[in-house]
RNA sequence: AGGCACGUAGCUCAGGGGGAGAGCACUACCCUGACACGGUAGGGGUCAAGGGUUCAAAUCCCUUCGUGCCUACCA
């Protein structure tokens, strides 16, 4: 948003996608609190209730919510055509399907899915919670197939032994070097499965010897397919034992465990059980422990999508920043596999594929085929599964623009700028999205992407639903503020590193937002009557010259560290502008003119503070909205909304580079000045004399022009400025350029004191300018450093022995008084 | 186990080969006509430790320690 608001000010034509980022939490809440407000909950609440309230939280809460229903494992049947939830983006949908089906990269094959028995749904492999648990290894003895010994495989789930189709050890393990060819006895069923040579196995575990239990491991999955083996599949959807079970039929997964270690005990084949802990899978909605199951899926191809979307990165089309997840980015497309994109949930697109009731074949069609085009059967059955989620989330750029129609919106918005989300999304969203666009567009679908900072929790952890970690960011707006709360993210945003929120920054930033309030006011309240704003105005005095130097300036890096995704660089510039030189120097300076008796400076002052504050409302606009829009309204001739106005051009303002010189000169002796009364302790409300000593006509020329400025915001009654200016007895004195301030303390002096305060200022630069001294007494620099660096080095140098030379000479002459 | 980050002021963090920074907290003096959610000034750091490259290292490289994240697996 920061960034759209920003290139709108700048007037381009911005289109913003809102993604779905955080949309997750907000959707539980409400899906959840409903539910219970009705008293069910989504497990029990079925499937035609579920329906119904899904059509309620549309009306209510509009379509986005739908998007997230998916992850909550929610579903409905598809082709209820009321449920056609966005109409272009399901048709979009299907042409893609289609078309890649007819391209030959869409199949159907076995595949073992992460499936929870008791929300009914497949878990994508993120959404496994694996927890270390207690649990027991299980050393069970394979009777071998010629009647004498056995051979001990460990397992912590006995109950898998039913479906086993071979036992597998390492081919470089000796202990079971002589085993080739050779059968054991699965214990209970006594059915002959063979001794298999993987060198997947680990010789160090267990006993060296490993179940292999194809339809219900993933890797087992994998061995099998290596060595052809035989699926069989004895946990059903349920996480019930089914008929190939034999006499386990029908018990729950857990039951069977136990009673067939009963019965292994029982049959002398348990040789020992071993405490033992492991991390199992569980569903992060409802913590029952994953059953990873054989089934029928549909896969993208993924290989020639991947090497395109791998390459428009590689060649720099689509840049990625920070770039250090290209690398990221990288490993994951050279080391894809094929995208499983069929879902057993109750929400989604449903597979637009279609089986012959009679043949069983499948044909897959944008609609429902009239009849089976292999056997003439008009009785066809839609495929229940849906799509996952980033399969239609990977059209975005372009279905949302109206594709498959070519449309305005297309041709102008597509390849869009930029694409702004988190890291944990890169491969499920943007590698998607980028494999599909380049497939179906022919270019790229965004030109950068910019990988955001993670807000994590107070002890640095993601924040995660299930783990109940998340702030509120409702809650937090409440308490601070949305402004002070958005401009605390975007400062604290530094690329490649997450946030860890701290409420002291909000707070901090809260204050800024307070101080931009109070400064409005300010200028508000003093500028009269304005008959005509804007730069017409030239400022003429030093501050307006200054401010206006420093704002062309300031609007500039703004400009440029938002264009760099460097959002913590800009609010900080806005934040020190603001504060440390509006603020701070040109409004008080801007007061001594606005309640002075010249009515000519006092009228072009006010336009100039309304001037400074338009522009720097304009610089935060895009950091905080609300507040910079609702100070907008209340001023003079701004019509319409700050969202429309120009962002601040350097070129927009009159510049003086001399100024910047000149206001140093200014603030240093004011400076010098109120360092001296702070460590004397010298109230505000007590006025002091000066007596400047300035070596160079142009330093007095310059404090001369604007005396009034310095006894205002120094708090001195009488100034005098010349040069060579013996040094009043009873003052203390500071230094800055070639200048000594001399300020009269009679009856308030502690000449200790002053000593003291001489001393530390003498020991402070007497180490910076050994530093520089050490390196002007360096051959090797003056050789090798750059010749600017050198004079650099030498000037400072200069000034600092000058300096320093004055501060022992005031020194001494306290310590003649003294004496 | 592997990969990637990160250890800078009491706290939260910027910066990043040539002068140690911000916000909050702290100390002192102040309700001065926008603002005490404020003003002015001040104190506070061997930039995790050790080594290397360089004329020059908080910054680049290596090692160690600590912290966090990600990925995988744990039969």
């Amino acid at each position: 948003d920061i960034l759209c608001r920003f290139k709108r000010m700048q007037g381009f034509n911005v289109l913003w996608q809102p993604g779905t980022d955080h949309a997750g939490i907000a959707t539980q809440n409400v899906v959840e609190k409903d539910l219970a407000a009705r008293g069910t909950d989504r497990h029990t609440v079925g499937r035609e209730k579920f329906i119904d309230l899904v059509w309620e939280w549309r009306r209510k809460y509009g379509g986005l919510i739908l998007n997230q229903l998916k992850r909550l494992g929610c579903s409905c049947d598809w082709s209820r055509e009321r449920f056609t939830m966005d109409e272009g983006l399901s048709r979009a949908v299907k042409e893609v399907f289609v078309r890649l089906h007819e391209e030959g990269l869409v199949y159907q094959g076995d595949y073992i899915i992460n499936w929870c028995p008791r929300c009914h749904t497949a878990l994508a492999d993120l959404e496994v919670e694996h927890q270390e648990k207690e649990s027991r290894l299980y050393h069970i003895r394979y009777p071998f197939e010629s009647g004498r010994g056995y051979l001990i495989v460990a397992t912590t789930r006995p109950e898998t032994l039913l479906g086993d189709t071979a036992v597998a050890v390492n081919p470089e393990d000796k202990r079971y070097a002589d085993l080739k060819a050779v059968r054991v006895l699965l214990p209970v069923l006594n059915k002959p499965i063979p001794v298999i040579f993987d060198s997947y196995v680990d010789t160090w575990f267990g006993t060296g010897a490993l179940k292999i239990t194809p339809a219900h491991d993933p890797n087992d999955f994998e061995i099998g397919n290596i060595h052809q083996l035989e699926r069989v599949k004895v946990i059903d959807e349920q996480g019930r034992m089914n008929e190939l079970a034999g006499p386990y039929q029908g018990m729950d997964r857990f039951e069977c465990r136990e009673r067939i270690v009963r019965d292994l005990e029982g049959l002398g084949l348990l040789e020992k059980v071993e405490p033992y802990r492991n991390a199992i899978g569980h569903c992060y909605r409802c913590k029952t422990m994953i059953e990873p199951l054989l089934s029928k899926q549909w896969f993208v191809k993924t290989a020639p999508l991947a090497k395109a979307a791998g390459d428009a990165v590689r060649s720099g089309r689509t840049r990625i920043y920070p770039v250090h997840w290209e690398g990221v980015y990288f490993e994951w497309m050279d080391n894809i596999r094929d995208w499983c994109v069929s879902r057993q949930i109750w929400w989604g697109h449903r597979i637009p594929a279609w089986y012959c009731a009679a043949c069983g074949r499948v044909h897959v069609a944008k609609a429902a085929p009239e009849r089976c085009a292999h056997c003439g059967n008009p009785e066809l059955v839609q495929e229940t599964d849906v799509l996952d989620t980033w399969f239609s989330s990977a059209l975005w750029p372009f279905s949302t623009l109206g594709w498959p129609d070519s449309t305005v919106e297309l041709s102008t918005f597509y390849p869009t700028s930029a694409l702004v989300t988190g890291f944990d999304i890169l491969f499920f969203w943007v590698a998607r999205m980028m494999m599909m666009g380049i497939h179906f567009m022919g270019d790229i679908p965004f030109k950068d992407v910019y990988i955001h900072a993670l807000v994590r929790d107070a002890e640095g952890k993601k924040m995660s639903k299930s783990k109940g970690n998340v702030i509120d960011p409702l809650e937090v707006m409440d308490q601070y503020g949305t402004d002070a709360f958005r401009f605390t993210l975007a400062a604290l945003a530094a690329q490649g590193r997450d946030i860890k929120l701290s409420e002291e920054r909000i707070l901090g930033y809260r204050h800024f937002v307070n101080k931009l309030w109070n400064a409005a006011r300010f200028v508000l309240m003093n500028i009269g009557p304005i008959k005509t704003t804007g730069p017409q105005n030239l400022p003429s005095t030093l501050a307006d010259r200054w401010i206006f130097t420093r704002l062309a300036r300031v609007s500039e890096q703004v400009a440029q560290a938002i264009e760099d995704y460097q959002f913590n660089e800009a609010a900080d510039l806005c934040y020190q502008f603001v504060w440390h030189e509006v603020c701070d120097w040109y409004l008080e300076m801007a007061k001594y003119h606005l309640y002075g008796e010249d009515t000519e400076l006092k009228q072009a002052t006010a336009a100039n503070i309304l001037e400074i504050l338009t522009a720097s409302l304009k610089l935060l606009h895009p950091f905080m909205p609300f507040v910079t829009e609702e100070i907008w309204q209340k001023m003079p001739g701004k019509p319409g909304s700050i969202m429309t106005a120009a962002f601040p051009c350097a070129t927009d303002f009159p510049t003086d580079e001399t100024s910047l010189q000149e206001m140093d000169i200014l603030t240093g002796v004011i400076s010098g000045i109120r360092n001296i009364r702070g460590e004397m302790n010298i109230p505000p409300s007590k006025t002091v004399s000066v007596v400047v000593d300035a070596v160079k006509a142009h330093h007095r020329d310059i404090l001369n022009r604007n005396l009034d400025h310095l006894k205002a915001l120094a708090k001195v009654d009488t100034v005098s400025v010349g040069t060579a200016l013996p040094k009043p007895e009873a003052s203390a004195t500071a230094v800055f350029e070639q200048i000594s301030v001399h300020v009269l303390l009679k009856g308030l002096i502690d000449f200790e004191e002053e000593k003291r305060r001489i001393k530390k200022g003498i020991k402070k630069l007497e180490k910076e300018w050994e530093i520089a001294d050490r390196k002007l007494s360096n051959k090797g620099f003056l050789h090798k450093a750059p010749t600017e660096v050198v004079s650099e080095v030498r000037e400072k140098a200069e000034a600092l022995s000058a300096k320093l030379s004055k501060l022992k000479e005031n020194l001494s002459f306290l310590e003649g008084i003294h004496d």
